[in-house]
DNA sequence: GGTGTTTGTGTCATAAAGTGGGTTAAAGTG
DNA sequence: CACTTTAACCCACTTTATGACACAAACACC
């Protein structure tokens, strides 16, 4: 499971360095798509075609299913870590998410996958998750016990 | 699979190179049509012969049906990649795409086909992509995913 | 606190991908 | 049958990705 925060550097090439503990659960493969805020997505092959499987199935006559198709499709790729751990985050996606070269970017566990954020589009989310009093009301309308079943 | 996006250039004689990772996918063959949209797609043989196959079964005495072959199967083409691994692109596809010579264009993996834009054409899709009714349907997908089950 | 190991980063060299143009062969047109 | 246009092929150049290597920082362990 993908835990934790990281804060690594993308070099002149756009690769990235993953955390140890990240290689191990990426050990089969990896894919990279875009995120809900200006962020990215990186998970296993498993999880990445979860989410595929039901945008292939829904019928292309339909625009909505298209335009679903080049959000989600259209905004991933496969990733091939080199030989130090490192992958390559394709070009057009660092556009849509706010990254340069030579910058730091921050990543996030979030259990099945992990997100790649830019450290500017990072600092902007946190400000909003250290405004606490804001969270304890803002979260109330989820429903989330810590008793499993 | 075709995934993610690239930006390539069409050349003075309507040659495309074809993005190394969608070359391999295509190594039986390729065809190319009209897509839904003002674009293009490519696809596998046996891509096309499952759609061919799909419109060709639906009744001609429907004016929709006949205009849907028109739409796919008239204008429609087999490619023959040349030895650096560029397509020609149909000049009358490139008039009902908006595609001219010496141009930037985008390429947009969908799974089992790719399409090709203009990058006018391609920007002003993506200004539609961004709008709530898709979005919110992406939610709904990527939803699904981040449970692992 | 020093020493050794692991992890992250920078740089270089090589290979491969993408692009452009020129020449020949083929197809279409008058 | 000649002419024009178009497609195919070949070669060369530029750019980019990939792999290898070496160094530096962090960490853990005596």
């Amino acid at each position: 499971m993908f835990l934790g925060e990281y804060r690594h550097s993308i070099d002149n090439k756009y690769r990235l360095t993953v955390p140890v503990r990240f290689r191990e659960i990426l050990s089969e493969g990896a894919f990279i798509t875009r995120g809900f805020d200006r962020n990215l997505m990186v998970m296993t092959p498993k999880a990445f075609e979860e989410l595929v499987e039901n945008i292939l199935n829904k019928s292309i006559t339909d625009p909505l299913n298209r335009a679903l198709r080049r959000l989600i499709i259209g905004s991933s790729s496969q990733l091939e870590p080199d030989k130090v751990g490192r992958i390559l985050i394709p070009n057009f996606l660092c556009q849509k998410s706010g990254i340069t070269s030579d910058q730091e970017v921050v990543l996030i566990g979030q259990g099945n996958y992990f997100e790649i954020w830019s450290s500017q589009e990072w600092s902007i989310q946190q400000k909003s998750l250290d405004e606490a009093e804001a969270n304890s009301e803002r979260f109330k309308v989820l429903d989330i016990s810590t008793s499993s079943g």
